[in-house]
This record gives structure tokens, C-alpha cells and sequence, in this order.
DNA sequence: TCTGGGGTCCTAGGACCC
DNA sequence: TCTGGGGTCCTAGGACCC
């Protein structure tokens, strides 16, 4: 494969995001160690009581504390730990303009999650120097401009570069030169690389494996014999060094989710219906804002003790319909409890749509005129009160109405105030 | 007094097709 | 006549990432 030369790929990473962007807002919490709380059950901002951390400032993991954490046990790693809810509109409108920042260098930014991107800067350096003062200028703007420490790594892959970054946090540059990156990576716990979680973790130690140098120096085979194919195949590369470059500028979802923690509830057909609504709701509404639909809906149903099955069902038809959705994710919710008799509670719920495919609300519903003579009723409203109450929300706020659980109920079709909506709603409304 | 919410990719078995 | 080889799709589970 023809490869440039080069290190011009770099991979920024905001600090601690979401915990910066707290000390960022109310400056006394800066020097503290502070946990940005999850709540359980769909609070949103719990202060910690049964919520999980989902980040951490760099003093509060002085002490342990790491995202995921339950709030209880970082309290007793850090009993100074001050709890804060999260401000996410913030994260999301800084997350944005940091990726600005970078897209004021590159036009070729692979924006991988809020708070992090892969630049190559391959096509800047004319105009901004080399990727090493590139990668400086990034954290000056990103500090001066927005108030946020950024760690970037520069190298020649994609991968080696966000390992730079790890080892530049926080709040510094990695940079990792051409013929250099098998003595930068020797030394390296493998837990650094993209990929080797704890289980990986654990079944290289087993077999005497803690360093990037020691998995290189493993054979192929008996990296795939222990992690399986694709694994072992993609850690030898990358030890190796041997690993792609190229940014992916418009990455696609390939699937679209929504889950719920519920506490431990008794797994009654209303609380999964109830709860099913309305994740079904949040899923079809972005589907359909983002003008898609998709043929695979799976279900995953956690029940006590956190075993976790997951149940899916395919059709040819794409779905993006909040009630069509709400009765398959519901069916499969109930095959996943026969299937498994002895469990009467569930702990959480959750509705992935993937086999995305494009197709609008309104497409949909010209399929279904053209394409059965007596067309299913129900379909059509369906469609018909999802438009209404996507136009509703657009104009009135998200909260202005939703799917009452007795239009959940209601078998026979759709209430009269919402046929309403949707005779002098949108105009591309189907009548 | 034990676990959020959003995703991606891989594996393995079975069905089905040529 | 009793079983080759390759490919695709679907389902369920699992590891991993931020």
C-alpha cells in the first residue's frame, strides 16, 4: 500500500472535557477534585447516590476516581469529591467550537466522539509551518480562545498518533518521529493501545505480555490463537507500527440507540411498554430527523446482577415510526423474559435501530400509498402523527407532547386531537 | 449498600444460495 | 447419492471506546 511519509497525523484530545468545562463555569471548583455525576433512573444530574461518575478533573483521578465509577466508591477513594450535574448543552456547543478551531487548519478533521479528532495536516504546512508547531498553535487557540487544556499527539498512523496523545496528557505534545515509533512504543503498557481493554489485558499478561515490545515480539499466530483473528491480526500491526492514516472527514452512524436505567423493577408489561415508548420515541425522532430508517431493531433487556441478553428482529420494511417501534421493541422485550422464565425483574432497557437506510417519513408514506392498493391503516397514521408531533415539537419545544401511554394503548388508531395535528400540520403531510 | 448512555466492531452458528 | 467450497444474511453475545 503506498503510504505518505510523514508524521502529519495528529490526534487531539481535550483533558478531562467534561470536568474542565465545570471548572470552567464556576472557576472555585479549579484545583479540585470534582466528579461530573450521572443520575440513575433518568434524573440526568444526580449528585452521586446510585448515579455513576462520567468524568473526572485530573485531581480527582489523583485519587482513582475514573469515569464509569460507581458515585459511592469514588466517594470513598475521595471523600473531598464535590459531585456536580452536568451542563450538556455546554459540552456540546464547546465540543463544536473546539472542532472549529482545528477545522481553521485542516479541512481534514475525522471527528471521533466530543471531544476528540484526527487531523493530517499533510495539505497545511505551507501555510502553518510543520505539524509539531500545527499541534502547539491548536492547544495556544484552544486554550487562549476557549478556556480548555487540549493534549495532542503527532505521528505517522492514526493510531500511534492517539497513543502520543494519551502519553501527552494531560495538557501536553507528544511528538513521535518518523523511524522512531517502534522505540516509542516498546516501553508502553499494551493497555495503551486502541483496543486491548481489561480482557485483552488479562490474556496477554497471562501470557507473559505487558509491553507493546513484547507484543511485537509475539508471533502473529499466537496473537490470533489467544484474541481471535481480527484482534490478534490488528495488535501485531500495530505494534509493528504497520497501521492506516487516512481521515475519514464524513463518518455515517451506523446505528441509533437509546437505553434507560430503571433501578430494579418488577418486569410488568406496562413498565415495558411505558419505558419501551419512550426510548422508542427518542430513537424514531432522531431517525426521523436525520431523514433515515432502519430494518433491524434489537432490544437488550439487563436484569438483576447485570446478565444482559439481547434480543433483534430484521424486516425488509425499515422502521422510523415511533409506535411501530414501540411494538416490535416491545415483543422482543417479552421473548427475551420467555426465554428466560426465572427472571422477573429487569434493571435496564435499551433499543438500537441499525440497517440504516435514507428514507424520509414522507417517502415512506408514498410507499405505502403506491405500493398496497388498500393501504394498512395503521401505517399511515402512524406516519401521519409522527409528522404532527415532529412539527409540534418544532414549533412548540419537545416537551410541548409526546406518546401518552394511552395512545400507546389505544389499538384502534389515533386519538382525534392528533389527527387533527396532522390535517393542518405540515403540508407534505399524507391525508 | 454494585454500575450511565451513546456508540463500534468481531465471532460463531445456522439458514440459505449457487 | 450422504456431502465440497464459497458467499451472504441474520441472531446473540461479548469486548471495547468515549
Amino acid at each position: 500500500m503506498p503510504r505518505a511519509t510523514g508524521a502529519t497525523i495528529l490526534h487531539a484530545d481535550l483533558d478531562a472535557f467534561y470536568a474542565s468545562v465545570e471548572q470552567l463555569l464556576d472557576p472555585t471548583l479549579l484545583g479540585k477534585p470534582i466528579a461530573v455525576g450521572g443520575g440513575a433512573g433518568g434524573s440526568g444530574n444526580g449528585s452521586g447516590n446510585g448515579g455513576v461518575v462520567l468524568a473526572a478533573s485530573y485531581e480527582a483521578k489523583a485519587f482513582g476516581v475514573r469515569s464509569g465509577m460507581p458515585g459511592w466508591r469514588a466517594r470513598s477513594l475521595c471523600p473531598s469529591l464535590t459531585f456536580v450535574g452536568g451542563h450538556f448543552r455546554e459540552y456540546q456547543r464547546l465540543g463544536d467550537a473546539v472542532m472549529d478551531v482545528f477545522g481553521q487548519f485542516t479541512p481534514e478533521v475525522e471527528r471521533v466522539s466530543i471531544d476528540e479528532a484526527f487531523l493530517d495536516v499533510a495539505g497545511s504546512v505551507h501555510l502553518f509551518g510543520e505539524p509539531a508547531h500545527i499541534a502547539a498553535e491548536l492547544r495556544r487557540r484552544v486554550r487562549d480562545e476557549l478556556g480548555l487544556p487540549l493534549s495532542v499527539g503527532v505521528a505517522t498512523t492514526k493510531h500511534l498518533a492517539k497513543v502520543a496523545s494519551q502519553v501527552a496528557k494531560p495538557d501536553g505534545i507528544v511528538v513521535v518521529a518518523p523511524g522512531t515509533e517502534r522505540e516509542f512504543l516498546a516501553p508502553l503498557p499494551v493497555g495503551l493501545l486502541w483496543g486491548v481493554g481489561r480482557k485483552t489485558q488479562e490474556r496477554l499478561a497471562a501470557s507473559g505480555v505487558h509491553t507493546v515490545g513484547e507484543l511485537a515480539a509475539t508471533s502473529p499466530a499466537v496473537l490470533q490463537s489467544l484474541l481471535g483473528e481480527a484482534v490478534g491480526e490488528k495488535l501485531g500491526a500495530l505494534a509493528v507500527n504497520d497501521d492506516p492514516r487516512h481521515i475519514e472527514t464524513d463518518r455515517h452512524a451506523r446505528s441509533v440507540g437509546a437505553q434507560s436505567a430503571l433501578g430494579q423493577r418488577a418486569a410488568t408489561d406496562d413498565v415495558l411498554r411505558t419505558t419501551l415508548g419512550f426510548l422508542a420515541d427518542r430513537v424514531a425522532t432522531r431517525l426521523r430527523a436525520a431523514g433515515q430508517a432502519g430494518r433491524t431493531v434489537t432490544v437488550r433487556v439487563r436484569f438483576p446482577g447485570m446478565r444482559a441478553v439481547t434480543r433483534s428482529s430484521t424486516s425488509p420494511d425499515p422502521v422510523a415510526s415511533t409506535l411501530t417501534l414501540t411494538d416490535v421493541a416491545f415483543d422482543l422485550a417479552r421473548a427475551a423474559f420467555v426465554d428466560n422464565p426465572a427472571e422477573r425483574e429487569v434493571t435496564l432497557l435499551a433499543i438500537s435501530v441499525s440497517n440504516l437506510v435514507d428514507h424520509d417519513a414522507h417517502q415512506l408514506a408514498l410507499d405505502l400509498d403506491a405500493e398496497e392498493q388498500h393501504a394498512d391503516a395503521t401505517s399511515v397514521n402512524r406516519v401521519a402523527l409522527d409528522h404532527a408531533v415532529d412539527a409540534a415539537r418544532s414549533r412548540f419545544g419537545r416537551a410541548s407532547l409526546g406518546y401518552a401511554t394511552t395512545v400507546l394503548r389505544a389499538e384502534g388508531g389515533v386519538p382525534d386531537e392528533f389527527r387533527e395535528l396532522a390535517e393542518r400540520g405540515d403540508p407534505r403531510s399524507p391525508d
